[in-house]
RNA sequence: GAGGGGAUAACGAAGUGGUCAAACGUGAUGGGUUUAGGACCCAUUGGCUUAGUGCCUUCCGGGGUUCGAAUCCUCGUCCCCUCACCA
């Protein structure tokens, strides 16, 4: 076999395809659209990483597969391109952000070239250009003017010693990441996007859809958190307020004894002051907020609390009760007020740590003496409620809404929805964002800024101190002095800028209209949108996909867009490991793809990745394997460039290579349809080793030819220059990534007419052997009861049995669905027909009566057309009876008459 | 604690009721080709066997449903992931 010089293939079909501007395309509404989406990546200097190559072998493969079944696909590419290492960059090296993100960019894009990704290169973008910007500050205002954008005290991770606020990330084991110093909590004013407006819609979206795997649903529905639930009212002991407490739990009420407030609840200083409790309660509060960030990560964390001094009066049992404060209340959640009782392990056990009255309400149903003390554990099962007034005796589940409605009706408690979804903070005290586009003016308070005046353009780098300290866009008087555009005033300009996820939530609209320069996007994205196929790493299955998901809602509210739900359909690819872990230039276990593209070329790298295994699950990465996909590229080179011995006749070898070749059409795409690339690829390998095989004998040229060219057409999604390069020099002169898709013919997979034939030849076989022991000389009359879903082995085995007897009845079984009932009526009447010796007697069939009596129907419309026979349904009981007539305990079996 | 996903031959990985001793690839073994190596080609790769063929034991373990189970149900064991002081 000559050698191949893939990357030379490569080089020059990528040339083509980006001359004749190929891949782009334009709104056409002839046409049935596909929109296949790649996640934009973060141009992070390091280049593509072998995530990335899966991430786009995957897509484009897909894109490429429906632009052959005949559709308009937009398939774009584009770049996260704000975010903190460009700036950490520009902070440690002083390099200027911008062009280290430029330079990033540039690289990244080389090397999706090199892989012969289709992208319509003219629907580029980046989020770090103004032009891309402009429409978040748009957006943003938007959100503003409709109160989902606001501004409010929030608690930040602050390090004193930098003197600067951190992300989560940046905290480490509770310390900052750059100067070690332990990090602590403080109320800075944030900007929120008010995401908990859509928490119900978000959630009910997640029905429709459809093709999301279901744990990423499941992630987004904990994340979104919905319970349903009742606020209890506490009234305090001597005092008009009351402390309100969220609970699933109504049923529980009776048997509350205390209360725990979450330390920062306003209540606690309320409740403390002027009292001797006041010192060590603050004492308390005061080392559960130091602790909070930093044992965030500790697992079973003691649970500590602090009596208060302080009573309140169960509403229900109207007992007085401990307040009490408590490090496992979080204000976040709820009231920040847990009701505690006997029937929740958290608070039994604390309540035994601290020595608080306990109470049970809920008992076994049969057990008659129920008595906390002489419970270890809380008892957390459902049963029936005691302690609990005119509730008792009933089972619990059921007293349960009793309980609620009760406590509303006498206005002790609220019906409530509670979410854990909290809004978005979208603000960064950083300088390589969005800029917040509005000023604060001390007479106005908060104006946005006039869309006429959008962008809000970052001063340039020069211009600004990155010095590791504060917000770098701070520095710059020029950018945030300005005046009001109310009152003229001096004020001055917001230095925050947004979460580069703000940019990430919407970047799908705008690759449908990316050159738009009145709106966001236009009306395009109703013909383009929603995505049909989204792809990308499951690390973001909560937050990018709720964000994208709220924005689309939110733009639709806007008016923008009558998209409710953005992605379609969402694979989330697998990690690319190596020796067992996850590839990082830590651990040293890289495999860079470069390598591998240099070595084999891009076909093989695309390939192999693809075969390995399917796009969901993560797998081990082996150069033995990569070798293995790229023997199977130079296979179909040879296959098509070398030509075998031809001959002029068509036989059985001919006929079953057509076959194998439709067959495979078939199931290739049928696992394109399924997003089975691993499984399609096993097809064509199987597909290469029959032709091999095929071809060692001479051939006939026309069937050969198909062939082979239905096998580039297969491969071409997958290693599209291979694919070219092969057309090519199979004499065509139109691009393989233009041509239509193969279609392939039932009537040529003729696998089944193969195996039936094979079924009469072996039936004839045996059954003449029985005839022989039976000692009859000419059988007159054969019934065929096609019974269950009985295959060939099962009939050779009744065909085994029926040596023993001397019966002449024939039973053979078949099977449930329509085309299996079909094919073996089809074998019974050959065998039938074979064994009578008269093919003009037509057989009775008939079919078991099954539960699935609907798929019977069309089966036997086709039998009594095909074979002009007759197919009854008998019951079950009638076979039971052909079982019994056989003597055959259990089984049926074949008779002959 | 809650939820989700897994376990298939030496390895990776298909296969969700019958054409299943189980695709495909790696690896291994034998053979061919080659000056040698490499590359390439062919065969074998659970066991026992035949001229095709056939039989037996297999898909983490136990039990079940079925004429029939890698596939469905059930109980268990082990592994992975996500969220988690959520009231």
């Amino acid at each position: 076999m000559e050698e191949v010089d893939f990357n030379k293939i490569a080089a020059k079909w990528q040339k083509k395809w980006e001359e004749k501007k190929i891949f782009k395309v334009k709104v056409d509404s002839k046409k049935k659209k596909y929109y296949c989406l790649e996640m934009y990546p973060y141009p992070s200097g390091q280049g593509l990483h072998m995530g990335h190559v899966r991430n786009y072998a995957m897509g484009d493969s897909y894109a490429r597969y429906k632009r052959m079944r005949g559709f308009n696909v937009l398939y774009p590419m584009g770049y996260d391109a704000f975010g903190m290492p460009a700036e950490n960059a520009a902070i440690k090296n002083k390099i200027n952000p911008r062009k280290w993100t430029e330079d990033n960019m540039a690289l990244m894009k080389s090397q999706q070239k090199l892989l012969g990704l289709s992208y319509d290169w003219d629907r580029e973008l980046a989020s770090c250009n103004p032009e891309y910007y402009k429409w978040n500050q748009w957006i943003f205002l938007k959100l503003l003017e409709r109160g989902l954008a606001y501004k409010k005290k929030s608690p930040v991770n602050w390090c004193e010693d930098c003197g600067t606020v951190l992300a989560n990330e940046q905290v480490e084991d509770g310390a900052c990441w750059r100067c070690k110093n332990p990090v602590s909590e403080k109320e800075l004013e944030q900007w929120f996007f008010k995401i908990t407006n859509y928490a119900d819609e978000l959630l009910k979206g997640l029905d429709d859809v459809k093709d999301w795997a279901e744990r990423v649903k499941t992630m987004q529905r904990n994340w979104i958190g919905k319970s349903e639930g009742t606020e209890i009212f506490f009234p305090i002991e001597k005092s008009k307020e009351a402390i309100p407490a969220f609970t699933t739990r109504p049923d529980t009420v009776f048997s509350v004894t205390f209360i725990a407030l979450a330390p920062e609840h306003p209540l606690v200083e309320k409740v403390t002051k002027g009292t001797k409790y006041e010192k060590e309660a603050k004492k308390f509060v005061e080392k559960v907020k130091r602790e909070s960030v930093i044992d965030r990560i500790n697992e079973e964390k003691e649970k500590e609390g602090f009596f208060t001094g302080k009573y309140a009066i169960n509403p229900a049992s109207g007992e007085r009760i401990q307040i009490w404060i408590a490090n496992f209340a979080v204000m976040d959640y709820g009231t920040g007020a847990v009701m505690c009782d006997a029937h929740d392990k958290r608070d039994f056990r604390f309540a035994k740590k601290y020595d608080i009255p306990l109470k049970v309400v809920i008992k076994p149903a049969n057990v008659k003496k129920f008595r906390v003390e002489d419970l270890k554990e809380a008892h957390t099962d459902d049963g029936i409620m005691i302690n609990s007034d005119q509730f008792n005796g009933m089972h619990n589940r059921k007293a349960l809404p009793k309980i609620s409605a009760w406590l509303v009706k006498n206005n002790k408690g609220k019906k409530v929805v509670n979410f854990k979804l909290r809004d978005w903070l979208i603000s960064r005290q950083r300088y390589w964002g969005t800029p917040i586009p509005v000023i604060n003016c001390k007479k106005c308070g908060i104006v946005g800024i006039p869309e006429k005046d959008l962008p809000v353009k970052l001063p340039p780098p020069e211009k600004v101190k990155f010095t590791g300290e504060g917000n770098p866009l701070e520095s710059s008087e020029e950018f945030v002095n300005v005046k009001c555009p109310k009152c003229k005033s001096a004020a001055t300009r917001e230095t925050d800028t947004m979460d580069t996820f703000v940019d990430s939530s919407w970047y799908f609209f705008r690759y449908c209209s990316p050159k738009e320069d009145k709106k966001p996007f236009d009306d395009e994205v109703e013909y383009w949108m929603p995505v049909d196929q989204y792809i990308g790493g499951i690390e973001h299955a909560i937050l990018h996909l709720l964000y994208a998901r709220f924005f689309t809602k939110a733009l639709r509210d806007i008016g923008l867009t009558t998209v409710d739900e953005p992605f379609s359909n969402l694979l989330n690819q697998g990690m690319v490991l190596k020796d067992g872990m996850v590839m990082s230039k830590s651990k040293g276990n890289i495999v860079d793809p470069r390598e591998i593209i240099d070595k084999y070329g891009a076909d093989t790298a695309r390939l192999f990745i693809l075969f390995v295994a399917l796009p969901e699950k993560e797998f081990e990465w082996s150069d033995k394997g990569a070798e293995g996909s790229y023997r199977l590229l130079k296979r179909v080179y040879y296959l098509a460039t070398e030509k075998p011995k031809y001959k002029k006749t068509v036989d059985n070898k001919d006929k079953h290579i057509l076959s194998k070749t439709h067959q495979t059409i078939k199931q290739v795409t049928e696992s394109y349809e399924e997003l089975k690339p691993s499984v399609a690829i096993g097809k064509i390998i199987e597909l290469v080793n029959h032709i091999y095989k095929y071809r060692e004998a001479s051939v006939n040229k026309k069937v050969y030819e198909e062939a082979v060219k239905n096998l580039t057409l297969l491969i071409a999604p997958f290693a599209p220059h291979l694919a070219e390069e092969v057309w090519e020099k199979l004499g065509n002169k139109k691009m393989v990534s233009l041509e239509s898709w193969p279609e392939y013919d039932q009537s040529r997979i003729d696998k089944e007419a193969e195996f039936a034939d094979e079924l009469v030849h072996n039936v004839l076989s045996d059954v003449e052997k029985i005839i022989e022991l039976a000692g009859i000389k000419e059988p007159k009359k054969i019934t065929l009861i096609i019974a269950a879903d009985w295959k060939y082995t099962l009939l050779k085995t009744l065909v085994t049995a029926m040596k023993d007897t001397r019966d002449t009845k024939a039973v053979i079984g078949t099977c449930m669905d329509e085309r299996k009932v079909k094919a073996y009526a089809k074998y019974a009447v050959k065998i039938i027909q074979a064994l009578l010796k008269d093919n003009s007697k037509i057989p009775k069939i008939l079919l078991e009566e099954k539960k699935e009596l609907e798929s019977y129907k069309a089966a036997i419309e086709t039998i009594e057309k095909e074979y002009g026979t007759k197919a009854e349904i008998i019951s079950e009981k009638e076979t039971e009876n052909a079982k019994a007539k056989q003597a055959l305990p259990g089984k049926p079996a074949i008779v002959v008459e």
